[in-house]
DNA sequence: CGGCAAACCGTAACCGGTTACATGACGCCT
DNA sequence: AGGCGTCATGTAACCGGTTACGGTTTGCCG
């Protein structure tokens, strides 16, 4: 009952093997009558090819493998889509692996993927320089996002978070905000990390003598809303939010404005990463065009595979500042 | 440079590539000390069974494919990760691949799954039955998620989209609603056409003489804001606006409130899926249990093809009333 | 100590392709 | 007509595993 193979495609062409193999590949060397012939016993026995056997003899899979952790929804989806639309305009395939940030998992998925991919697309905001060492497989190309920065020898891609966030901060100021609040993401994450302490940074650089207030988050709406309660019972004076992330940006707008508070009037709002909502409900943010970032991490993986070339550039992605009516005026 | 194969680790061992294998797959028979060799000689080269190679001598890939369309952010990366993580608790690969409505890619992508996998999850919400088919490899088991419903000897996961919506019906003519808005989503949308179809009905049940009203929408937030304009501007007269998911109800609810109506005292709000956001703004809507629904999928592919019987189960995925405070009083 | 069964292990075939090399057919030239 | 080059085609080795089968060792028994 199993599909065709080449074999049965060869019996009913009758011709041998190679010829099959030659004639669908393209190869030069058949007579137009043989070739034609294949292509109508392949078309009438409805034969694909294996693409497990055809990895196997030529060592090439046409499969990159991506190990992702647990993302929010829109940033998830958005990210996929763009790897899966630059590998199968190339003629790839992609192998997915969730890791729910236990770093076990990471090496296991990695495992997994021997033999079956050509190169490895990693996103890891919380494993550390040794762990990824130790899970990533020699052989392969691979390619990190938003890895520890200490890595210097592997490609990666990195939100440049400093400047983002010197960007939003400097926006913020120059439209009269002078309490800046800054919404952290959690700990041992690296782009809020590397937020947190641009933050600071920023804030020394524009408004010297002031204390730069950091409230700890998790990137959940929750954790936007919990400010805003503090906000509203006076406990935080300020006239700025700027959250580590749009979610969190968008449960303080809810919670600001559930408690009368004058959003941008009174309080100025701000996010990170430009998701739909963001746009949608008029939060001023730093626009991170996600699905851009994974087009060229997988771009960059099959460059190496198919030039050869090793490429260890740590490469830094620009997000762009967005105003809208949460920081107008 | 690439990896050690089991031809290193038996050389390494000083036995033969079958004893290998015996031993790292733990067959019976092999001496414990021989074992212990090997599993040394493995660890120390840091062999990994090359996944292609023993897909093709097992005829067994360990891996599923999954052709989804172009899916909302949360709707998404919420299947995945249910898939995902049934796929990697059974010691399967989730092969991915996205399909931009173009009905000849999702041939395409099929098409380069074959050798790869070894059974396929298919969304459809818009592929014809005879292009499914068509598609479809016939060696392959195979799982449809939203397809035609025509479909009968194939398995499939379709949600319950009209008892669903007359639950939701039912609810707003409880609570006191008399002229009942539907947005519907886009045009030959399965889930979109059933919803509205099962609206009419559920109408005509319980508001007889009742003129059903029912508006055009494409599932995003605009489609919802654009009704919200109307209601604003007198257009429609209603007193509960149901759409067919939650990113038009988000559309119409934040269009509704910013033109001054109160909701849910002027105007109730409904929506479906329930994404995370509707929870975090009170949007009272049907309830999905998206990754429930991947994880079921994925299963019921392993369950065939671990236990062999075919699945030819047409299951109806049950959605929840949630109430909240769109819709309360 | 010889014989026999059981346990262990190695050889080789196989999965489904690709491709180097050998073979055979053909045309062309001298 | 004989020799040679060219082109089409077939044969067989190979990719890296698994496993049927047969040979060798081991242990136990009489």
């Amino acid at each position: 009952m199993g599909e065709a193979t080449i074999r049965d495609v060869a019996r009913h062409a009758q011709v041998s093997i190679a010829s099959v193999s030659r004639a669908l590949n393209g190869l030069g060397n058949v007579r137009a009558e043989t070739r034609e012939r294949v292509i109508a016993a392949a078309a009438e026995l409805g034969y694909v090819p294996h693409a497990g056997a055809r990895s196997l003899s030529l060592a090439r899979a046409h499969a990159i493998g991506v190990v992702l952790p647990d993302l929010h929804g829109e940033f998830f989806s958005e990210f996929v889509r763009g790897m899966d639309r630059e590998a199968s305009r190339r003629g790839y395939v992609m192998l997915l692996s969730v890791m729910h940030d236990d770093s076990e998992q990471a090496a296991v998925a990695l495992r997994a993927m021997r033999g079956r991919v050509d190169g490895l697309v990693v996103m890891a905001p919380h494993l550390s320089e040794g762990m990824l060492r130790r899970a990533l497989p020699t052989a392969l190309p691979a390619l990190i996002i938003n890895g520890p920065r200490s890595i210097a020898d592997i490609a990666t891609v990195r939100l440049d978070n400093a400047t983002a966030t010197e960007a939003m901060v400097a926006h913020l100021v120059a439209t009269g905000r002078r309490r800046i609040v800054h919404i952290a993401g959690p700990d041992g994450n690296i782009d809020a990390d590397e937020r947190a302490t641009a933050f600071r940074a920023s804030i020394a650089r524009h408004l010297p003598g002031t204390e730069p207030i950091v409230l700890p988050g998790d990137f959940a709406e929750e954790g936007g809303e919990a400010v805003a309660r503090a906000v509203a019972a006076g406990e935080i004076a300020c006239d700025a939010v700027f959250a580590a992330n749009d979610m969190m940006a968008l449960g303080c707008l809810q919670g600001l404005r559930a408690a009368g508070i004058d959003v941008p009037g009174q309080v100025a709002v701000a996010g990170f990463d430009d998701i739909p909502l963001a746009r949608y409900l008029g939060v001023t943010t730093m626009r991170v065009r996600i699905a851009e970032l994974g087009e060229e991490a997988i771009g960059r993986v099959i460059n190496v595979l198919e030039g050869e070339g090793a490429d260890t550039r740590a490469e830094l992605h620009q997000a762009e500042l967005v105003v809208r009516a949460t920081s107008a005026g």
